[in-house]
DNA sequence: CTCAATTGAGACTATTTAGTCTCAAACCGT
DNA sequence: ACGGTTTGAGACTAAATAGTCTCAATTGAG
């Protein structure tokens, strides 16, 4: 075994590049156009990273999507903690959390949620690891609005006629639905009513 | 210009596939694997064409996934003209189509619905023609939804809090959350309370 | 039987694309 | 200034894949 200098953090010639802002590209790329139809070219104009570059820090595509997919969960997860968590009025911050939803979708630029994306290109496609974190993210995301709802009722804010769970299913869906649909750029109308189908959950006529 | 004998029907090596069985070979290639994942010779295997007769026949793997999205679209048009169109009680009819969509859902080798797959698989991509056959077919359910609750309601069958353009819009965010979420195989208690939501919308509890 | 017409089999081309390799450029401690 | 070290630029490789071309096989008409 020859000894070598263990983790010596040699000189060297300086980055053109900052890996922080080279994911945030990464990730508005993949959000965009998806896993497959990105090329490497199209990551290299992104990040402005050499192609070397590229490999040496994220390693191959599939890795640098994967973390891609941590870097929007965590972003995701952070939303779902400023609006619900945080929120002292857990119906006020599911409220937003819908109204955010409608508006999003409506957005010309819409590319919808990058997890449910992806939940979608690599749905026949055998990767475990990708799909457990994208199954993990998408369950964060229910036990977040499973726990909303259950502190609403709790604060007497809202009543159910379901259980906290299976309203929290129907939000998902609701979700679901407009994630994808406003990146379809269906008719307005259609994402509105949607929309208002989740309010009607939340006890809508108050 | 020289005289070509018009349109006249040769004799000729006789085919060794049938077009029908073979446009439906196909479609169930692109239903499970989507477009882009479905290489040629996947449609070569699955249809037991030879490569030059499928272009002869179908062009190229555009123009038959053409060809394959209207095969569907009135396949499906066929469904819900039998659930709700042809359904003496539209209530009725509209109650069945939410149980098939839930028990498709469910079931362990689902694909989702193809024309929402392929809204999916082109919503970044530039292609108007594909994407107007895709839209159209979804306009058409959402025609068929709206009359057959249009006819419930003026039945008297179902009393509606929204219109009916309104709950359509509401059953078919449905039916795309459950065609997707279907497909990525969640847990089928999320299937089953989205559907709940649905009934819901029907005026379940009777 | 012979010939024109059509199909089937498969070789071939051109393009895209993920990933590797080579080497010069730029840096810092000595 | 020198040498070791890391980065950047771009050539290069290998594989997949859409689409074309060639030619033999198979048929019915005359």
């Amino acid at each position: 075994m020859k000894e070598r200098p263990p983790t010596r953090r040699g000189p060297g010639r300086p980055r053109e590049f900052d890996e922080d802002d080279a994911l945030e590209e990464a990730m508005q790329t993949f959000w965009v156009k998806g896993f497959t139809r990105t090329s490497l070219d199209d990551l290299l104009c992104a990040t402005g990273m050499a192609r070397q570059s590229l490999y040496r820090v994220f390693g191959d595509k599939r890795a640098l999507f994967r973390k891609v997919l941590d870097r929007y969960g965590a972003m995701h997860r952070g939303m779902l903690q400023t609006l619900l968590q945080d929120n002292p009025s857990p119906l006020a911050g599911l409220d937003a959390l819908v109204d955010l939803w409608e508006s999003s979708a409506l957005e010309d630029d819409f590319s919808g949620c990058l997890n449910l994306n992806s939940l979608a290109e690599f749905a026949a496609v055998e990767d475990d690891e990708i799909q457990d974190v994208l199954h993990t993210n998408l369950a964060d995301a229910e036990g977040a609005i499973i726990d909303a709802l259950s502190r609403a009722v709790a604060l007497g804010e809202l009543e159910l006629r379901r259980t906290p769970t299976e309203v929290a299913h129907s939000l998902l869906g609701t979700a679901q639905a407009l994630s994808h649909l406003g990146r379809y750029r269906v008719q307005p109308a259609l994402i509105h009513n949607i929309a208002a189908g989740a309010r009607d959950l939340l006890g809508a006529p108050r």
